[in-house]
DNA sequence: CCCATGACGAG
DNA sequence: AGCTCGTCATGGGT
């Protein structure tokens, strides 16, 4: 094909090449010369898959799931990529990924307006002047791109043959703008001196780049749910299936019943707290709300306490992970599937929809391998405060993290029972002010000065509502205190950003790892099938268990080593390989 | 119909 | 009782 050969002579193996996929075909760009490649979506993906083979590029798109969405099963594994929405979100903060955005601050132009949520009702067909009157250009006049092109209507609204052109054309935009955020993540501040390797900020962008591709992978694969130990567990906690929605009215209101009496209103309705706080003053309970962990001690106080809290329990299991769930979050081939996000709004950690991240701890026993394969899980020991010890340069720290037990050395430091120092390390973190971590935080202070001035320097610009950027470059906005804000404002202000340069940090060292496992998988049927803040599950064929198990521990080795260089922070992980989520440790 | 609130699942 | 997320039900405002 001549695309190939002259890629092959235009472009170094390794090195970037823009890439746009469109119903069409697909537009490809480098430095200086661009490709229309019309095909359909098949012969897109056969393409990709045989440039992979060839030149290894850093694949380049606006967003890894407009670029690969479209492409059929399976996807060909791409090793290496920089997602520009995710890169410029690493270093603008925020949760805006839209092109316009990416480009105006590559640029050094002011924010666009967002993108409406709904697109704009549409006067004409297929128009492109549709906003301010462009004449099909991307660049307007005033530096910004067109929001045409930047809501993917110049491309969705063409002729196939002009939709592979200006495919091109969007490619070397995106080209553009990647090799403007090259510079500058190369260019963030590193927090110390750090021994050979790609400046920290690349490294992050690298990673925060491959997130975005695997939440697009994880989206396809699917977490493999055995639906009936799904249902029988269901039946178990939340009843039997409703045959119609008079049925499930009806075992609505059994359930609720014996709840209503005991807490002796037979008008209240369990589900409006206001009521339910009425009812339980009138059994003699003052209480602000009747939230689970408040209403905890008064468990035996009273029997309408505890009907209460399992009611709710029940209740949970029925509405939020119940059989509309299950029927609408489980695919036919037995795989739960939702949404993810590479990076929340806060400090950039991953989320997912669906209940993948929150899947009741009763229902796991449902996540079970295909016959043939297992499920090998990691997850990262006491990650938080090991970071913390990385990103703070904490002399006293890092030494602890050499235990496998990290609280146990500070529980010497502070010459404190180790319940006691988890407390006191978590209260640090999370910036708790009150209760029994009052006492351990002061020796905290002196054990660990680095560490918790590192923390303290946080918690000082979020109250005044500066900006603060995690240990791998990600900008973590605060925003400015409102006027006449309150006190419990700011000191909430600082507790987030206390606790955002930990949780960032961890997060971006977790993406790092989560990427490098990933790499390690090319060419083996074994996939990621969930990412978990600090645990990572795989789905690999059962001759392959052993070594997907090194993998996830060569590759936290390798990871850390190049994320924490010169640290001297130790991190761990415990490794299992089961047939079921509920069976690991 | 959108949004804030309370509540709770997970890390 | 300090951080983050997603989801559901309710009730008040359009």
């Amino acid at each position: 094909m001549d695309v190939l050969a002259e890629l092959r002579t235009a472009t170094a193996p390794g090195a970037d090449l823009a890439l746009v996929v469109v119903p069409a075909g697909l537009g490809l760009a480098v430095p200086g010369r661009r490709w229309a490649v019309p095909g359909d979506a098949a012969g897109s993906a056969a393409l990709l898959a045989r440039l992979e083979e060839l030149l290894r590029p850093r694949w380049t798109w606006w967003a890894a799931a407009g670029a690969v969405g479209r492409l059929p099963d399976p996807l060909p594994h791409l090793a290496r990529c920089h997602d520009v929405g995710a890169v410029h979100r690493l270093l603008a903060g925020g949760s805006r990924e839209d092109p316009a955005a990416c480009w105006a601050a590559a640029h050094g132009l002011p924010q666009p307006p967002p993108p409406a949520r709904r697109p704009a009702p549409l006067h004409g067909t297929g128009l492109l002047d549709l906003d301010g009157g462009d004449d099909g250009e991307p660049v307007g006049d005033d530096g910004q791109l067109a929001p045409a092109w930047s809501q993917g209507r110049a491309l969705g609204e063409a002729e196939p043959a002009e939709q592979v052109v200006r495919a091109a054309r969007w490619a070397a935009l995106a080209l553009e703008v990647a090799q403007r955020q090259a510079r500058a993540v190369a260019a963030l501040p590193e927090h110390r001196r750090r021994p050979g390797g790609p400046p920290l900020g690349v490294q992050t962008a690298h990673a925060e780049s491959a997130a975005a591709l695997l939440a697009v992978e994880l989206e396809r694969t699917g977490l493999p749910l055995e639906r009936a130990t799904a249902e029988g567990l269901l039946e178990r906690a939340a009843g039997p299936r409703p045959a119609s929605a008079a049925e499930e009215a009806r075992l609505r209101a059994v359930r609720d019943a014996p709840v209503r009496r005991a807490l002796g209103a037979g008008e209240v309705d369990l589900r409006n707290p206001a009521q339910v706080l009425g009812a339980l003053r009138g059994l003699g309970f003052d209480l602000p709300d009747t939230r689970a962990w408040r209403l905890e001690q008064f468990r035996h106080a009273h029997p309408a306490v505890e009907a209460l809290l399992s009611w709710r329990k029940a209740e949970r299991i029925a509405t939020t992970y119940g059989w509309s769930w299950l029927d609408t979050a489980v695919g036919a081939d037995g795989r739960l599937r939702g949404a993810w996000s590479a990076s929340d709004a806060a400090a950039g950690r991953m989320t997912a929809q669906a209940g993948l991240h929150n899947l009741p701890a009763e229902l796991r026993p449902a996540v079970a391998a295909e016959p043939g394969s297992v499920l090998v899980r990691a997850d990262l020991g006491q990650v938080e405060p090991r970071v913390l010890a990385a990103v703070s340069a904490d002399a006293a720290l890092t030494a602890a993290t050499r235990d496998d037990d990290l609280y146990a050395p500070v529980a010497a430091a502070l010459a404190a029972d180790r319940p006691t120092a988890k407390v006191a390390v978590l209260a640090a973190m999370y910036g708790q002010t009150s209760g029994a971590a009052g006492e351990a935080l002061q020796r905290m202070e002196r054990a660990y000065p680095t560490a918790l001035g590192y923390l303290r320097a946080a918690e000082e610009a979020g109250r005044e509502g500066r900006d603060v950027r995690t240990y791998g470059g990600r900008l973590v906005r605060v925003g400015a205190p409102a006027p006449g804000e309150v006190g419990a404002a700011t000191a909430a202000r600082g507790r987030f950003a206390r606790n955002a340069v930990v949780q960032g940090a961890a997060a971006e060292l977790f993406k790092a790892w989560a990427a490098t496992v990933r790499a390690g998988l090319s060419g083996s049927a074994g996939r990621i099938v969930l990412c978990l803040h600090d645990e990572l599950l795989l789905h690999v064929p059962a001759g392959e268990a052993e070594r997907a198990a090194a993998l996830l521990v060569g590759a936290l080795e390798q990871t850390a080593g190049r994320w924490a260089a010169g640290s001297g922070v130790r991190f761990v992980a415990d490794v299992s390989v089961v047939r079921r989520w509920s069976e690991a440790k």
